[in-house]
DNA sequence: GCCGTTTTCGGCCCGACTGTTTTCAGTCG
C-alpha cells in the first residue's frame, strides 16, 4: 500500500468539503476544506509524511483538525467522516450541484423534497415539468436545468482556448478596438493577461469618449460574429472563432480598479481584499473604501490599487495567491524573464532538412529579436524523417554555418555545441 | 475549520444577477 500523493489526498479534502457543503455545513467550514486542499495541492513534500510528524499545521490552512483526518486518511486510507456523510448523500448529488445555476442548497431540496439523486433523474423530472412543484422553483429554473444538462453533454462547456491562440486573437482585437475614434484606453485582462496557459474567454476593458459609439462599433467590428447582453457599460461578444469576449467601459478614474478587478486572479484578490480587510480597506471593482475615512479611492492606474496597501505593483503573471502579496509587501518581489532577457535560440530548422526558412533568413530574424547567438541544429539522417543527410553533407552544412556571413550574431552549429554545467556554451 | 501588530472567540471578499418573490436566497465570477 503506498501513501497518498498530494494530488489524491486534496482530491479527498475537496470531496470532503463537497459533503459538507451538501450537509448544510456553514460555507466558512467548507471553505476552510477547499483551502485546505489547495495548500496541499501547493506543497513540495509529501503532506503525508508531515501529517505522521504531526507538521502538516504547518501549511497554511491546515489546523489540527485536518491534520488529525490527514492521519486518517493515510492509516485507514480514507477519512471516517467521508464515509458517514458519502452513505447520506448519492454520488450524484455532488455531480447535480455542479451544474451551473444549481448549488448545494437547490440540489439537496430536490433531493430531500423529490428524491432526485443524479443528473439524469434530474434531466428526466424537468421534462415532466415536476421541479415547479418546488417552492422556489419555475418553469424558467426547469428550462435553466436542461439546457445546463445539455451543455455538459455536449462536454463544450470548461472547454478553454491555448494561450498563445487566445493571445492572437485577444491582441487583435485589442488594435481593432484602438483604431476606433471613440477609444481611449483599450487593454487585455483576465487569464489572457496572466499568460494561463489556457483561457476560458476574453476579457477587454476601455475608456471611451463615446461609450456607446465603441459597443456599437464593437460588435460590428469583421472578427467579431455576435454581441449580446449589450448594456451602457459593455457587451458581450463572441468571435467567429468562437472565443467569448466580455467589453467593459470604465470611467477613467476607476480604470486601475477594473483592471486590477479583472486581472484576477479570482484567488488573488481574495487573499488581497482579505489582508486589505485587516487594514480596514474594502477593494472592488469600483474603488478602495477606507473604514477610517469612509472615503472611496478611485484609482486610474493598477499601481494606486496595490499603493494603497503598501505593496509594489505585481505583475500580471504572479497574481495566483502563491506568495506575491506577501512579497509585494516585504519589496522582494522578482523580476520577471522577459523577452529581452533571451540571449539566443538552441533548437531550430532550417530548409536543410524540416524547418521552413534559410540560415539566413533566421539569422537576420534573430539579429531583429535581439539574440545573441544561434544554433542551427537540423536533423541528421538517423533521425529518420528530414532529408537524407549524410555525413559529408552535415560537414558540408557545418561549413555553411560557420561561413555564413550575417552582421551581429554568433551562428552556431548545433551539432557541435554543447551547454556547460554553469550554463555558459561550449563550441 | 482556521486564525490573530484589532481577537483564543468571532470573525471569515465583494458585488451583480436571477428567478422567484413581495424583500430575498442562491448562485456566479
Amino acid at each position: 500500500m503506498h501513501d497518498p500523493t498530494n494530488a489524491e489526498v486534496a482530491a479527498a479534502l475537496d470531496e470532503l468539503g463537497d459533503l459538507y457543503e451538501l450537509d448544510g455545513a456553514i460555507i466558512h467550514r467548507v471553505v476552510a476544506y477547499r483551502n485546505a486542499a489547495k495548500a496541499v495541492r501547493d506543497a513540495g513534500v509529501s503532506v503525508v509524511a508531515m501529517a505522521r510528524e504531526g507538521r502538516a499545521t504547518e501549511l497554511p490552512g491546515i489546523g489540527p483538525t485536518i491534520q488529525d483526518k490527514l492521519v486518517a486518511l493515510a492509516d485507514e486510507g480514507t477519512i471516517p467522516a467521508a464515509v458517514k456523510l458519502r452513505a447520506k448523500f448519492p454520488p450524484g448529488l455532488i455531480e447535480m450541484m455542479r451544474l451551473p445555476g444549481l448549488g448545494p442548497k437547490r440540489a439537496r431540496r430536490l433531493f430531500d423534497e423529490l428524491g432526485i439523486d443524479s443528473v439524469d433523474a434530474l434531466g428526466a423530472a424537468a421534462e415532466e415539468q415536476r421541479l415547479r412543484l418546488l417552492k422556489g422553483f419555475g418553469p424558467k429554473a426547469e428550462e435553466g436545468i436542461l439546457a445546463a444538462i445539455q451543455a455538459a453533454r455536449r462536454e463544450d462547456h470548461g472547454q478553454r482556448t491555448v494561450l498563445d491562440r487566445a493571445l492572437a486573437v485577444g491582441e487583435a482585437l485589442v488594435d481593432a478596438l484602438r483604431a476606433e475614434p471613440s477609444a481611449v484606453r483599450v487593454e487585455l485582462a483576465g487569464s489572457v493577461r496572466r499568460m494561463s496557459d489556457t483561457v476560458k474567454d476574453l476579457d477587454v476593458i476601455a475608456t471611451a469618449t463615446d461609450p456607446q459609439a465603441l459597443i456599437q462599433a464593437a460588435g460590428s467590428l469583421e472578427m467579431i460574429g455576435s454581441a449580446s447582453a449589450v448594456s451602457h457599460s459593455g457587451a458581450r461578444l463572441r468571435t467567429h472563432t468562437g472565443l467569448q469576449v466580455d467589453l467593459r467601459i470604465v470611467a477613467p478614474d476607476q480604470f486601475g480598479n477594473l483592471l486590477q478587478h479583472l486581472t484576477g486572479s479570482k484567488e488573488h484578490n481574495m487573499a488581497l481584499r482579505d489582508l486589505a480587510v485587516r487594514k480596514g480597506l474594502h477593494i472592488s471593482e469600483y474603488g478602495v473604501l477606507d473604514d477610517a475615512t469612509g472615503q472611496t479611492h478611485r484609482c486610474a492606474t493598477e499601481e494606486e490599487v496595490y499603493g494603497l496597501l503598501g505593496m509594489s505593483y505585481i505583475e500580471p503573471e504572479l497574481r495566483e495567491n502563491r506568495g506575491e502579496l506577501e512579497a509585494a509587501l516585504a519589496g522582494t518581489l522578482p523580476d520577471l524573464v522577459g523577452l529581452t532577457d533571451l540571449k539566443g535560440d538552441l533548437h531550430c530548422h532550417s530548409t536543410a532538412s524540416d524547418g521552413t526558412a534559410s540560415i539566413e533568413q533566421m539569422a537576420a530574424a534573430a539579429r531583429t529579436a535581439g539574440y545573441e547567438y544561434l544554433a542551427i541544429t537540423d536533423h541528421s539522417a538517423t533521425m529518420g524523417f528530414g532529408s537524407d543527410v549524410s555525413p559529408e553533407e552535415l560537414r558540408r552544412q557545418i561549413d555553411a554555418i560557420r561561413s555564413s556571413e550575417v552582421d551581429g550574431i554568433r551562428l552556431l552549429a548545433g551539432s557541435e555545441v554543447n551547454i556547460l554545467p554553469d550554463g555558459s556554451l561550449d563550441y
